[in-house]
DNA sequence: AAGCATGATGTCAGTTGCTGACATGACCAA
DNA sequence: TTGGTCATGTCAGCAACTGACATCATGCTT
């Protein structure tokens, strides 16, 4: 028999996403956090650098799948296509989740020091495929507007999935953002 | 003779920026803000609601000027129109403060923690546009699509006026921004 | 002129987030 | 068996932030 009780992470996080929806995020102490998971505030701090960051793990996968799908999408792809593909890339990551995705998506919107660290997150995102961008040769600023411009497509679907109860394939929204978009800029 | 200095917040941001720019934020206490302005912790906090909030003060204004350009934009203007208008209605409360809005940018630069807090301002800025948007008709999500597009517009070419030595005018970097946005959408 | 309300600031004590230093003890490899 | 490793615990401490109450110049009221 092991000394621990194993997946020590995983426990933290999902008492933490309890409470924070029990009792509210600034309600909730770290301490509290621990316990639940039965442990101790020091070891919450070993694995997460603050008390915001527990909400946001799977957020190196994300960046990972978005730039590897840029890095690999064909040479005859414009830099707008190139970009589209990294949402879809992204899309499966959620479509399992979307009930967690709902409950962190409600805690989230409660507390403006939470979307803080969310917009945190997108903006490293976007830097991140700026970046990927860059390598094949896209210039500045358009790497940047490119990646920007993923970014909002993204959020308006998003939204509208996580917001609605019986919302479309996240891949269909994506899409149809960005047709309302071209359409927004070019009428 | 009045029993206090005059501007207690203006002392306190002035002191914030300079000691942020001497040891860097996190090295910096609170205390020290404070007693470098003449007061003490406690006053600080009665004006700014946290450490980061000091470099933030003109954020109202800002909201308020975008917010009224939509307001009174033509009947005839187009959202995209009306959305250029606001930024261009902001343009002169930066053009003035060049310097400041450099140095300002070097601090934020280097925290990862006040770029947060400009993201937040940020994002705070576009939802007040797209209700402003919302008053006029614009129907969802198209305000809130065309809110985000004008942030970048604007983020993108800020970030060329103050990254620049000798930059243009920030209205133009604004235009040239969104033509360039609106070739790579449609393109 | 005396008294009184106001408002900006100070003082103090307390909670919580977060960190560094060191201790513990099951597991594993030599 | 021994000794190292690693996840966790323990403890002490700093700095951010808050609530409650004190101070006292200013200016209004009577």
């Amino acid at each position: 028999m092991s000394r621990w009780q194993p997946n020590a992470k995983g426990r933290l996080e999902q008492a933490a996403l309890n409470l924070y929806q029990e009792r509210g995020y600034e309600q909730t102490t770290v301490t509290e956090i621990a316990e639940r998971a039965g442990l101790t505030e020091r070891t919450f701090f070993r694995y997460f650098a603050d008390k915001r960051e527990v909400l946001f793990g799977g957020q190196e996968n994300l960046l990972k799948t978005a730039v590897s799908a840029i890095e690999t999408a064909p040479d005859t792809a414009t830099p707008i296509e190139i970009i589209i593909a990294a949402l879809e890339a992204v899309v499966p990551m959620f479509q399992e989740r979307q009930e967690i995705a709902r409950q962190r998506q409600s805690v989230i919107a409660a507390n403006p020091g939470l979307q803080e660290r969310e917009m945190l997150k997108l903006a490293t995102l976007v830097s991140a495929m700026t970046n990927a961008l860059r390598r094949r040769a896209v210039t500045d600023p358009e790497a940047s507007l490119v990646a920007n411009t993923g970014a909002i497509v993204f959020k308006t679907a998003y939204a509208r999935w996580v917001g609605e109860p019986d919302a479309p394939d996240l891949s269909i929204l994506i899409r149809a953002s960005f047709d309302q978009l071209k359409r927004i800029i070019s009428g």
